[in-house]
DNA sequence: TTAGGTCGCCCTATTGCGGTA
DNA sequence: GTACCGCAATAGGGCGACCTA
C-alpha cells in the first residue's frame, strides 16, 4: 500500500494545498488524546460518548478534515449504504421519472445510487445483480423483464421490484386495472365499440397485464379486444403498429407505452390517417413530449417519481428495526387519464 | 435480512442451497494447500504465480463459487472501480444520451456506474464530490455549474468534464464554435439579418460559449445579435422567453437548448405566431421530441452518447500505465444542424 | 450501578520483503 | 540468480468485552 504521502521527490499528484492523505480516526485519535475506539463511537453511536468528549472528537476531526471512509465502514458490516437501480432501458423516457425520483430518495437518506440498464435483457439484469451483490445493500429492478422463477432465484438478494409484482417480494406498481378502465370507459364513451392493443414486448409482465386488464374492462362494457403485435415498445417499432392498427379495422387503438403511441400518431400522419378523426389513439405513461406531439396524446399518467421514492423506502424499510423476515409490501399507486387530441368520437 | 424461514434456531441467514457465507481467498487457500497471497496474485497479478498454480487454483475457486469482495479489494488498494457521474440536472432529456453512453462504457471497463443530479446547484455538485470522494476512482461531470476556481479546489480528485472546459482537465465537449456557426449561415441564408439568443442558465459555461459564439458568428456574417434572459432552461422557461423574443421584434430567435425552444414554439401557438412565418426558432440538443412538436424543431445535434463514453475514456485512461500527471485532454467532438420545421426564409 | 473509556479482534484482500528451490 | 511462494503488516473503522471511577 503506502501511502504515497510526503515524498518530496513527488509522483503521481499535482498541486498544493490539498492534504495528501485523508485523515484517519487514528490521526483524530492521536490528536485528541483519546482511544480510537472512542472515536469511532463518536461517530457510530454517539450516545455512549460524553457530551464534552464528542464536542472535543468533533472539533478536532472537523480541524483534520476527517471523514470516516465508507469502505472501511462497509467492509466489517456489510452495510455499503449503497442501492442499485436497473431500469430496463435506460432511454426510454419512461423510466426518467423513476430514476428521478429514487435518486432523490436514496440521497435523502444518505445513501448512494448505482445505475444499471439492462437492456430489456433478463440475462444482463441478473448479471448486474450478481455483480453488485457485494457492493450493494439492496435492488430497485423496474419493469424487470426476468421469469419470476429467475428473481426467485436471486432471492438472498434484498430486492425491491418496479412496476412488477411477484409474490414474497416487495413492490411499487400504478394501478394497471383502475388505469386500463379509465381508459376503455373513456373510448366506451366516445361511442367506440372495438379497440386494439398494441402489444410491448412479451417478456414484459406490464404489457400482459395491460393487455389483461384491457381484455376484462373492454368485456364488462361490451366492447371488443384485439392484441396485435408484440411491438418494440419505441417509437420506430410505431411504422408496424400503426399499419396493423389499419388493417384491423378498428376506432381506437392503445398503445403499450407512449412511444409506440406515438410512433403510431407519426406513421398515421404520414399515412394521411386522421387522428381522432379516423381512428383515436391511447398510450401509458405520460412521456415527456406526449403532450406537444401531434395530435396531444391522450395518455395514462402515473406518479412514477413517486414510484422511485416509494421503491426506495421499501427497500430501505426492509432494514428496519423490525427485521423480521421480509414481509413484503405490495404498493399500488393510482393512475389518472390525461385526455388529449388522438381520442375523439368513433367516426360513422 | 433473514428470509422468512426454516432456521430452527437460527441466526441471520436463510434458506439451504445457498453457501452460507461466500468463500474467501482463506477458504481458497485452505482447499488448495497455499497461502492466501497466492490466491490473492492469482486473481489480481496472475503473471506473478506459475501456470500451473494458477490453474489449481483457479479450479478450487469455481469450486467454491469463490468471487472476490470488492469492498475488501477496494479498502487497502483504494481502487474501487467506480465513476461518479455527476449531471446538472436529471430531467432534462438532454443528459440521457451522456448518461447511456457512460453507463455502457463503464460496464465495459467492468466498473460500476454511480449516478448523482446536482439539481443546477454549484454546492450540491461539490458536496456530490467530497462525499463520493472515497468511494470513487474518478468523477465526470456534466454541465458543471461550478465556477473555475471551485473545480480547482477539487484538483486532488480525478475529474473529467463533459460540455465543459477548464485548464488543466480532461473534458469532452461538442464543437460549440462550429455548430454555431452553422446555425448562424442557415439563418443569414434564410435572409434574416437579426437574432436573439434566448439565454440559459448564469452560470452554464455552455451558455456563456454559445452566446460568445453566436455574436461572433454573426458579426461575421453581418447580422446582428441580441442576448435576452437569462431563462430557465425548461420548457416552461419558454413562455417569458417567446414574449421577450417577440417584443425584441427579431425575426429569429435561437434558444440555449430544446427544453427551452420547445415552451418558446408552444407559447407561439398560444399567442397565434406563425413559425417559420413570422419567426424562425432553433434550440441546441436535438432532444428526445425535438423532431414531433410542432413545427418540428431545427436544432443543433451532437454524439451525446459518445460524450459519455468519450469521458469516461478520459477518466480511466488518467489510470493508465503512464500515470505521469494528469496530462490531460481536451476533446472536441463535431456537431451538426438539423434543419426542420421551424425555421424559414425571413418575413418580409 | 452506570457512564465513560480502553483493548483488541473482526472483515477480506493487497503487497513489500524475505525465504526456498 | 531466477521463479515462486509465504509471512505478516496494512487499510480504516465496528463492536463486544472488559476496566475504572
Amino acid at each position: 500500500m503506502q501511502q504515497q504521502d510526503p515524498e518530496p521527490a513527488g509522483e503521481t499528484e499535482p498541486v498544493a494545498g490539498a492534504p495528501r492523505r485523508p485523515a484517519t480516526i487514528y490521526d483524530v485519535a492521536r490528536a485528541a488524546g483519546l482511544a480510537t475506539s472512542t472515536v469511532s463511537r463518536t461517530f457510530s453511536n454517539p450516545t455512549r460518548v460524553s457530551a464534552r468528549t464528542r464536542e472535543h472528537v468533533h472539533a478536532v476531526a472537523e480541524q483534520l478534515g476527517y471523514q470516516p471512509n465508507p469502505l472501511a465502514r462497509a467492509l466489517p458490516s456489510g452495510r455499503t449504504r449503497t442501492v442499485a437501480l436497473i431500469v430496463a432501458d435506460i432511454t426510454n423516457p419512461h423510466f426518467f421519472g423513476i430514476i428521478r425520483g429514487a435518486e432523490e430518495q436514496v440521497r435523502a437518506a444518505g445513501f448512494t445510487l448505482i445505475l444499471g440498464d439492462s437492456k430489456e435483457s433478463p440475462e444482463l439484469e441478473a448479471r448486474h445483480v450478481e455483480q453488485l451483490s457485494r457492493s450493494v445493500d439492496g435492488f430497485l429492478i423496474a419493469a424487470s423483464r426476468m421469469a419470476d422463477d429467475s428473481i426467485r432465484e436471486l432471492a438472498s438478494h434484498r430486492l425491491t421490484l418496479i412496476n412488477r409484482q411477484v409474490d414474497g417480494y416487495s413492490s411499487a406498481i400504478v394501478d394497471v386495472v383502475d388505469g386500463t378502465r379509465q381508459i376503455v370507459e373513456h373510448l366506451a364513451s366516445l361511442g367506440h365499440t372495438s379497440l386494439v392493443y398494441l402489444a410491448g414486448p412479451r417478456r414484459s409482465w406490464l404489457a400482459a397485464q395491460r393487455w389483461h386488464a384491457l381484455r376484462t374492462a373492454a368485456r364488462a362494457l361490451g366492447l371488443t379486444a384485439t392484441r396485435l403485435g408484440p411491438f418494440p415498445p419505441t417509437m420506430h417499432g410505431g411504422g408496424a403498429a400503426a399499419d396493423a392498427a389499419l388493417g384491423s379495422k378498428t376506432t381506437a387503438a392503445v398503445a403499450h407505452n407512449d412511444l409506440l403511441g406515438i410512433g403510431v400518431l407519426r406513421r398515421f400522419a404520414e399515412r394521411g390517417v386522421g387522428v381522432p378523426s379516423d381512428i383515436s389513439v391511447v398510450g401509458y405513461d405520460d412521456i415527456f413530449g406526449a403532450d406537444f406531439c401531434s395530435p396531444p396524446l391522450t395518455t395514462l399518467a402515473g406518479p412514477f417519481e413517486e414510484l422511485g421514492r416509494a421503491g426506495v423506502d421499501l427497500l430501505l424499510r426492509a432494514r428496519g428495526p423490525e427485521r423480521r423476515g421480509p414481509q413484503p409490501q405490495q404498493l399500488v399507486l393510482p393512475a389518472h387519464l390525461v385526455i388529449r387530441g388522438s381520442t375523439g368520437p368513433a367516426p360513422g
